[in-house]
DNA sequence: CGTCTTTGACCCGCGC
DNA sequence: GCGCGGGTCAAAGACG
Protein backbone atom coordinates (compact mmCIF):
# COMPACT_ATOMS: atom_id res chain seq x y z
CA UNK A 1 0.00 0.00 0.00
CA UNK A 2 2.55 2.44 0.91
CA UNK A 3 5.05 1.55 -2.30
CA UNK A 4 1.83 2.03 -4.32
CA UNK A 5 1.83 5.83 -2.58
CA UNK A 6 5.32 6.48 -2.93
CA UNK A 7 5.35 4.85 -6.77
CA UNK A 8 2.27 7.12 -7.21
CA UNK A 9 3.97 10.22 -5.51
CA UNK A 10 7.40 9.99 -7.93
CA UNK A 11 5.07 9.19 -10.93
CA UNK A 12 3.49 12.46 -9.71
CA UNK A 13 6.55 14.68 -9.05
CA UNK A 14 8.24 13.41 -12.58
CA UNK A 15 4.97 14.31 -14.20
CA UNK A 16 5.46 17.92 -12.58
CA UNK A 17 8.99 17.80 -13.36
CA UNK A 18 8.22 17.39 -17.47
CA UNK A 19 5.75 19.99 -17.27
CA UNK A 20 7.88 22.09 -15.40
CA UNK A 21 10.10 21.86 -18.06
CA UNK A 22 7.90 22.59 -20.50
CA UNK A 23 6.94 25.73 -18.89
CA UNK A 24 10.10 27.06 -18.53
CA UNK A 25 11.11 26.30 -22.55
CA UNK A 26 8.12 28.24 -23.23
CA UNK A 27 8.94 31.40 -20.80
CA UNK A 28 11.70 31.47 -22.86
CA UNK A 29 10.19 31.94 -26.19
CA UNK A 30 8.23 34.37 -25.11
CA UNK A 31 11.15 35.88 -23.15
CA UNK A 32 12.95 35.77 -26.38
CA UNK A 33 10.20 37.08 -28.73
CA UNK A 34 9.66 39.97 -25.74
CA UNK A 35 13.12 40.78 -26.04
CA UNK A 36 12.73 41.27 -29.81
CA UNK A 37 9.95 43.30 -29.78
CA UNK A 38 11.08 45.95 -27.03
CA UNK A 39 14.57 46.22 -28.93
CA UNK A 40 11.89 47.20 -32.07
CA UNK A 41 9.93 49.70 -29.73
CA UNK A 42 13.09 51.00 -28.36
CA UNK A 43 14.31 51.69 -31.49
CA UNK A 44 11.07 53.78 -32.39
CA UNK A 45 11.18 55.59 -28.67
CA UNK A 46 14.88 56.56 -28.55
CA UNK A 47 14.51 58.37 -31.77
CA UNK A 48 11.25 60.10 -29.93
CA UNK A 49 12.87 60.49 -26.68
CA UNK A 50 16.09 62.26 -27.93
CA UNK A 51 14.39 65.63 -27.81
CA UNK A 52 13.24 65.68 -24.43
CA UNK A 53 16.27 63.85 -22.89
CA UNK A 54 19.01 66.32 -25.20
CA UNK A 55 16.73 69.39 -23.56
CA UNK A 56 17.42 68.05 -20.27
CA UNK A 57 21.29 67.16 -20.78
CA UNK A 58 22.34 70.39 -22.56
CA UNK A 59 20.06 72.47 -20.03
CA UNK A 60 19.91 70.70 -16.74
CA UNK A 61 22.56 69.67 -13.97
CA UNK A 62 20.85 66.94 -12.00
CA UNK A 63 19.15 64.81 -15.23
CA UNK A 64 18.58 61.08 -13.52
CA UNK A 65 17.17 58.36 -16.04
CA UNK A 66 16.61 54.65 -15.42
CA UNK A 67 14.27 51.97 -16.85
CA UNK A 68 11.55 53.51 -14.50
CA UNK A 69 12.20 56.91 -13.66
CA UNK A 70 12.98 60.00 -15.79
CA UNK A 71 13.62 63.19 -12.89
CA UNK A 72 15.10 66.64 -13.79
CA UNK A 73 15.65 68.51 -10.49
CA UNK A 74 16.34 71.70 -11.82
CA UNK A 75 13.28 72.07 -14.03
CA UNK A 76 10.67 70.31 -11.84
CA UNK A 77 10.95 72.23 -8.66
CA UNK A 78 14.89 73.13 -8.14
CA UNK A 79 17.75 71.41 -6.84
CA UNK A 80 15.94 70.40 -3.17
CA UNK A 81 13.01 69.54 -4.91
CA UNK A 82 11.72 65.95 -4.89
CA UNK A 83 12.16 64.24 -8.68
CA UNK A 84 8.16 64.46 -10.26
CA UNK A 85 8.15 61.63 -11.74
CA UNK A 86 7.73 61.34 -16.09
CA UNK A 87 7.86 57.89 -16.69
CA UNK A 88 7.14 55.12 -14.44
CA UNK A 89 6.17 50.96 -14.56
CA UNK A 90 4.67 51.25 -17.69
CA UNK A 91 3.99 47.74 -19.23
CA UNK A 92 2.37 47.09 -22.63
CA UNK A 93 -0.15 43.63 -23.13
CA UNK A 94 -1.12 42.21 -26.38
CA UNK A 95 -4.12 40.13 -25.87
CA UNK A 96 -5.43 38.76 -29.25
CA UNK A 97 -9.59 38.67 -29.26
CA UNK A 98 -12.37 38.19 -31.60
CA UNK A 99 -11.81 40.75 -34.68
CA UNK A 100 -15.43 41.22 -34.40
CA UNK A 101 -15.42 41.91 -30.77
CA UNK A 102 -15.53 46.03 -30.89
CA UNK A 103 -15.62 46.34 -26.81
CA UNK A 104 -12.11 47.04 -26.29
CA UNK A 105 -11.63 45.17 -23.05
CA UNK A 106 -8.68 43.20 -22.05
CA UNK A 107 -9.74 41.08 -18.68
CA UNK A 108 -6.85 41.38 -16.64
CA UNK A 109 -8.78 40.54 -13.19
CA UNK A 110 -8.52 43.98 -11.80
CA UNK A 111 -12.10 46.26 -12.19
CA UNK A 112 -11.60 49.26 -14.61
CA UNK A 113 -13.55 52.18 -14.84
CA UNK A 114 -13.63 53.84 -18.48
CA UNK A 115 -13.01 57.66 -18.55
CA UNK A 116 -12.36 58.39 -21.55
CA UNK A 117 -12.04 57.48 -25.79
CA UNK A 118 -10.09 59.09 -28.26
CA UNK A 119 -9.52 58.63 -31.95
CA UNK A 120 -5.70 58.98 -32.54
CA UNK A 121 -3.79 59.85 -35.62
CA UNK A 122 -1.73 56.81 -36.11
CA UNK A 123 -4.48 54.15 -35.40
CA UNK A 124 -8.24 53.82 -37.19
CA UNK A 125 -9.32 52.45 -34.01
CA UNK A 126 -10.68 54.34 -31.23
CA UNK A 127 -8.01 54.32 -28.13
CA UNK A 128 -9.56 53.62 -24.69
CA UNK A 129 -8.53 55.26 -21.33
CA UNK A 130 -8.94 53.43 -18.37
CA UNK A 131 -8.86 53.58 -14.34
CA UNK A 132 -8.51 50.90 -11.64
CA UNK A 133 -11.91 51.59 -10.15
CA UNK A 134 -10.98 48.84 -7.48
CA UNK A 135 -9.21 51.25 -5.11
CA UNK A 136 -10.01 54.91 -4.80
CA UNK A 137 -6.39 55.73 -4.48
CA UNK A 138 -5.63 53.06 -7.08
CA UNK A 139 -2.85 55.50 -9.40
CA UNK A 140 -3.13 52.63 -12.34
CA UNK A 141 -4.34 53.80 -15.41
CA UNK A 142 -4.89 51.24 -18.68
CA UNK A 143 -5.02 52.57 -22.46
CA UNK A 144 -6.98 49.97 -24.64
CA UNK A 145 -6.42 50.19 -28.39
CA UNK A 146 -6.44 48.04 -31.69
CA UNK A 147 -3.04 46.61 -33.30
CA UNK A 148 -2.81 48.70 -36.74
CA UNK A 149 -1.55 45.75 -38.23
CA UNK A 150 -3.74 43.07 -36.68
CA UNK A 151 -7.37 43.99 -35.82
CA UNK A 152 -7.60 40.62 -33.76
CA UNK A 153 -4.97 41.95 -31.53
CA UNK A 154 -5.75 44.50 -28.53
CA UNK A 155 -2.47 46.57 -27.05
CA UNK A 156 -3.26 47.18 -23.36
CA UNK A 157 -0.65 49.90 -22.06
CA UNK A 158 -0.68 49.93 -18.16
CA UNK A 159 1.08 52.91 -16.52
CA UNK A 160 1.37 52.50 -12.45
CA UNK A 161 1.44 49.95 -10.01
CA UNK A 162 -1.62 49.00 -7.90
CA UNK A 163 -1.75 49.75 -4.29
CA UNK A 164 -3.82 46.71 -3.82
CA UNK A 165 -4.45 42.78 -4.16
CA UNK A 166 -5.59 41.45 -7.70
CA UNK A 167 -8.92 39.80 -6.34
CA UNK A 168 -8.28 37.26 -9.32
CA UNK A 169 -4.89 36.35 -7.81
CA UNK A 170 -6.97 35.59 -4.36
CA UNK A 171 -9.56 33.49 -6.18
CA UNK A 172 -6.75 31.37 -8.22
CA UNK A 173 -4.94 31.02 -5.09
CA UNK A 174 -7.84 29.79 -3.20
CA UNK A 175 -8.95 27.55 -5.86
CA UNK A 176 -5.13 25.80 -6.02
CA UNK A 177 -4.89 25.25 -2.26
CA UNK A 178 -8.00 23.82 -2.59
CA UNK A 179 -6.58 21.69 -5.35
CA UNK A 180 -3.49 20.55 -3.36
CA UNK A 181 -5.47 19.43 0.16
CA UNK A 182 -7.41 17.79 -2.04
CA UNK A 183 -3.75 15.54 -3.74
CA UNK A 184 -2.41 15.51 -0.39
CA UNK A 185 -5.69 14.51 1.70
CA UNK A 186 -6.74 11.84 -0.87
CA UNK A 187 -4.22 9.95 -3.14
CA UNK A 188 -7.13 8.73 -5.04
CA UNK A 189 -7.44 11.70 -7.14
CA UNK A 190 -7.43 11.68 -10.96
CA UNK A 191 -4.97 12.76 -13.27
CA UNK A 192 -8.15 13.90 -15.57
CA UNK A 193 -9.23 16.14 -12.52
CA UNK A 194 -5.89 17.74 -12.53
CA UNK A 195 -6.23 17.68 -16.43
CA UNK A 196 -9.49 19.65 -16.23
CA UNK A 197 -8.14 22.24 -13.76
CA UNK A 198 -5.46 23.04 -16.34
CA UNK A 199 -8.03 23.25 -18.86
CA UNK A 200 -10.31 25.36 -16.66
CA UNK A 201 -7.89 27.34 -16.17
CA UNK A 202 -6.16 27.85 -19.76
CA UNK A 203 -10.04 28.46 -21.12
CA UNK A 204 -10.09 31.33 -18.40
CA UNK A 205 -9.64 34.73 -20.82
CA UNK A 206 -9.15 36.52 -17.23
CA UNK A 207 -6.52 34.47 -15.99
CA UNK A 208 -4.40 34.22 -19.22
CA UNK A 209 -4.20 37.37 -19.64
CA UNK A 210 -3.50 37.84 -15.79
CA UNK A 211 -0.78 35.50 -16.34
CA UNK A 212 0.47 37.30 -19.40
CA UNK A 213 0.25 40.69 -17.60
CA UNK A 214 2.18 38.70 -14.39
CA UNK A 215 4.78 37.63 -16.74
CA UNK A 216 5.47 41.13 -18.42
CA UNK A 217 5.95 42.50 -15.11
CA UNK A 218 8.29 39.49 -14.28
CA UNK A 219 10.54 40.50 -16.92
CA UNK A 220 10.50 43.91 -16.40
CA UNK A 221 11.34 43.84 -13.26
CA UNK A 222 14.10 41.25 -13.64
CA UNK A 223 15.49 43.75 -16.21
CA UNK A 224 15.32 46.36 -14.30
CA UNK A 225 17.54 44.39 -11.33
CA UNK A 226 20.08 43.41 -13.92
CA UNK A 227 20.74 47.16 -14.64
C1' DC B 1 -29.99 54.83 -6.42
C1' DG B 2 -25.32 53.88 -7.32
C1' DT B 3 -22.14 52.71 -10.81
C1' DC B 4 -20.53 52.74 -15.33
C1' DT B 5 -20.25 54.32 -20.27
C1' DT B 6 -20.51 57.77 -23.72
C1' DT B 7 -18.99 61.85 -25.78
C1' DG B 8 -18.19 66.72 -26.56
C1' DA B 9 -15.48 70.22 -24.37
C1' DC B 10 -11.45 71.57 -22.39
C1' DC B 11 -6.43 71.63 -21.12
C1' DC B 12 -1.71 71.41 -22.14
C1' DG B 13 2.58 70.24 -24.39
C1' DC B 14 4.89 70.39 -28.66
C1' DG B 15 6.24 71.74 -33.31
C1' DC B 16 6.22 75.18 -36.78
C1' DG C 1 1.33 82.95 -31.35
C1' DC C 2 -1.22 79.41 -33.42
C1' DG C 3 -2.79 74.91 -34.60
C1' DC C 4 -2.64 70.05 -33.76
C1' DG C 5 -3.03 65.95 -31.14
C1' DG C 6 -3.12 63.25 -26.90
C1' DG C 7 -5.07 63.00 -22.43
C1' DT C 8 -8.67 64.26 -19.03
C1' DC C 9 -13.02 66.17 -17.28
C1' DA C 10 -17.74 66.14 -16.44
C1' DA C 11 -22.63 66.12 -17.67
C1' DA C 12 -26.08 63.13 -19.36
C1' DG C 13 -27.92 58.83 -20.09
C1' DA C 14 -28.06 53.64 -19.55
C1' DC C 15 -28.26 49.79 -16.74
C1' DG C 16 -28.87 46.54 -12.95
Amino acid sequence: MKDESVQFLIQQLNQMKSENKKLTDLLNTIYGKYNDLMQRYSEDEITKSRKRKAHYTENCDNFVETNEISTCRCCDGGPNATPKEIVSNISKVYVRIDPSDVSLVVKDGYQWRKYGQKVTRDNPSPRAYYRCSLAPTCPVKKKVQRSVNDPSLLLATYEGKHNHKNPSEDEISIELSKGVTAVSSSSSISKSMVEQMASTLTRNSSFTAALAAAITGRILDQEIEEN
